[in-house]
This record gives C-alpha cells, structure tokens and sequence, in this order.
DNA sequence: CGTGAGGTTGATCGCTTTCAACGGAGGTGG
DNA sequence: CCACCTCCGTTGAAAGCGATCAACCTCACG
C-alpha cells in the first residue's frame, strides 16, 4: 500500500552546511548515541555542543515528582547545547539511534571572537530557536489535543517533505510518551487523538509508528492557523 | 497597613550596564511608549531592538479567532526584538506606561561585526532567553492552575525584591487577563486562584494589583519545583 | 510460547472553561 | 456633585475536555 521508499524517515535527511563549516578545522570528534540513552543530563558541565548528524534527540525537563515536559526535538542539521550558561538547562536523549558531531565549548567561543561571521552564525541559530519556541507557547497554552496534535504532525510532514505535498508518508522516530510530553498531554489523549484523525480521514496510520497524511490541507485546518500571525 | 514606600514597582528597577554598554556612542534613541500602546506588531519589519528602560513590556501571539498567547512580559534592563529575522515574532505592548532605548538592528549587526565582544553579549542575551522559556514550557505543559499562578507570582516576587526575604509586597503592572494569557488559563480561573491563595494564607491582595507574599516558603512549595532539574 | 514494553480503548472523575450575574474604580458629561 | 458608563475583577452554576484508572491488544524478543 506505501512503497517503503516513499516512506520518510528523519534519518535520511542529507543536511547541507555545517553552522561551523570551513570556520573549524580541528577539535570536532563524531560520537555514536545508542536509541534511549542520554546524551547529556540537565545541570551537567556543558562542555561541548553537538551538530546532530543522524537520528532524533529529545530535550526535557523533569519536575520533582516525575511529570515530564518534552521542550524539544532535534533533527539532523540542529544544534544542541547552545548556551553561554555554565550547565546544559534541559536533559537530552536520543530517541532513536543517533550520531552527533561535537565540538568544546570552549573551542567554539574562541573562533567566534576571532571570526565575527561564527558568532553571528551561532546568534542566528539561537534567535531561530527563540522563533520556533514562541510558536510552542501558543500551542501548549492555548490549542485543544486535536489542534496540538495536527500541528506536530504538520511540523514533521512540512520537515520530511517539503511544504506543497498534497501526501506525505513519514515514520515518526518517537514514542506516544515522547509526543505526550512534547503537546503536554497524556499517552491516552495522544492515542485517542490519533484514531479522532484517522477517523475523520485526515491521517491513515499503517502501522502505530507510521503516519501516512492523507490531506494536508484539512491537517492544515485541523492546527488552527499555525503560522498565522493575525 | 503596607507602607508605600515598601511596594515594590517595577518602575523602580534601576538597571546596571546596558547590554551594549560603551559599544555605541551613537545611534541611540529614547522613546517613551504609553500604557496600553504597542511597540511593534508581529510581522512587522525588524529595524530596531529595544532595551527596555522603565514600565513593562508583554510579548503576544494571536490565533485567528482571537485566541492569545503572552510568550514574555518584558522588564527593565531587558531586551526586545533581539533576532536576525528580518520581521518582529510576536506582537509588544507596553502594559504600563515605559520608556526604551532603541538601535537600529544593522548598526548593532554591523557593530558586532567589529567587535566580537558584542556578538558574544547578544548570544548571551539570546541563551539566556531560551533558558528561561524552558522553564515556561514546563509551566504552561504540566502544570496545574494553582502551580502556575505560584510560579509567576514567585518569579516577579525574586525580581522585586531578591531572593531570600520572607515577605515582600509589589504591583502587579499587568492585568488579569495579561496573567491568564501568559498561563494558559482564563481570566476567571487566575482570579479563583488568587482567591484560593489568600484563603489558604500565602498571599494578601490588599488591592487586585497589589500582591503580599506572607509565606515565600509556602509560595515555593505551591509552585512546586520551580528550579529542580531532578 | 511466555514475557514485557508500547499502544489502544472504555468508563469515570475532576479541573478548568464557559456562561452569567454582580461589584467596584475611574472617567465623562449633564 | 452626581448619574451614568465602561473596564476590570470576582463569584456562582453548569458543562466539557482531558486526566485517571483499568483492561486488553500487538508485536518484538528470548
């Protein structure tokens, strides 16, 4: 019914230009991450930042007695850890297997004061997380579990495929539990939501991990105006 | 029964260095901005950013039908508009009477160019923003009503007066529905949890904008874990 | 074939929203 | 000076959405 080779996964994603490419020449190192370990802990030394190469990763926090807020996924070309703070602010694992370019810290802001066009690279990426995040805010505190729902699955079709397909096959790298966190909703909701989608046509699910989009204009309708500013 | 001089007002706030202190001889600008007016809208061409002098500043986004979301209330000695995108991401009011200072963004840019100094104090500014909102996303995801006013009235409670002191009394510079679209929850609801803290002998509202801490302890228990990372 | 993790579905509960009425503060004009 | 109006905040009653509790299913793996 859907040719594996239709089927989009985040890992194929080829990225193009490194944030530091041709700035850095030495002190970058490639690292294997195994699917669910982490790759660093909230509060750890933030000693290096990380370019993901492949895979997915989770950012997250944990309050005290166990609830979990997932602030954030990471897909190949992004980066993690930027930060001047001493310590890494969120926890990060790997949600499937995973490979990341890392590079000091330390290295990393030495170049910047040298090369003014790093620093300005390095701002960018910051404010475009700044962008991204604001977005997120209107999401969590103001759309229903059907609205948040199709908004995610918007987001990852729009990465997986370009805006303008009309199908869109992808296969989602993360848990229910992962995605709960991420919307602020519980695996129940999350899993009820996906059948309200499937349901009313919207989505085909083929497999629980696969989300086949069947319409993405009435997705588009079901997010509430994503990127609209007015 | 509270002394006036003891209300802390954000107004009071002298702030320290600016963000590019001793960078710019020239450029700058002071602009005073009445409540209630805006200072930018979202979409808007991203010419300046602002550091903000005096009065409190509330960043926005809106969906179609209305629906609002404050992604940041901004305050003195803070930066507005900081971004490389060429259009503003939210919409800027100012909630009470304020005075900033501007720059236009290329000078900044081009100044950052010459001085890897002020790059680095931008991407400190722009890490330093993306840290708190992870504590938002946190707050707005799961946490309960109770939870959230806690953490907000927490927040401004160390911004007014420090850290440790037991009891502290300050204006609330925003409105109930400013509170409530920050939150995620209805103007009703922040209004039943006021109530709700005052029965319960944490706060006093001796005026609907004039909140007294009786019992930070009992504040920070509420609000459950504001800053525990495990 | 047993086991365990991840996912789905059902029934019920409860928190927050919604709808509605009321009260107080500030501003305006007769 | 006071009646009137509007905005903001509070409170009550009822409804709804998502959470919670619980059972069951599916699939990968040993």
């Amino acid at each position: 019914m859907y040719s594996v080779s239709e089927i989009k996964r985040p890992a194929n994603t080829t990225q193009t230009a490194s944030l530091w490419n041709g700035l850095l020449e030495t002190g970058q190192a490639e690292m294997n991450v195994r699917a669910g370990e982490p790759l660093f802990f909230e509060g750890d030394e933030a000693d290096f930042v990380y370019e993901v190469l492949d895979g997915v990763f989770c950012c997250y926090s944990l309050l005290p007695d166990g609830r979990r807020q997932v602030t954030g996924f990471v897909h190949p070309g992004d980066i993690i850890g930027l930060g001047s703070q001493a310590t890494y602010h969120t926890n990060c694992d790997a949600v499937c297997d995973a490979m990341v370019r890392s590079i000091p810290r330390s290295r990393l802001m030495r170049v910047a004061e040298e090369r003014p066009e790093l620093g300005s690279r390095l701002l960018n990426c910051a404010t475009e997380q700044l962008a991204g995040m604001q977005q997120h805010f209107v999401l969590l505190g103001r759309k229903s579990a059907k609205e948040k729902l199709a908004s995610f699955l918007l987001t990852l079709a729009r990465r997986y495929a370009g805006e303008d397909a009309g199908e869109v096959t992808f296969v989602l790298p993360m848990t229910r539990s992962d995605i709960a966190d991420y919307l602020g909703l519980t695996i129940e909701t999350v899993s009820r939501t996906f059948t309200k989608l499937k349901t009313a046509g919207v989505i085909d699910l083929p497999q629980s991990t696969t989300v086949h989009v069947r319409d993405i204009l009435r997705l588009e309708e079901t997010a509430e105006a994503m990127d609209c500013g007015v």
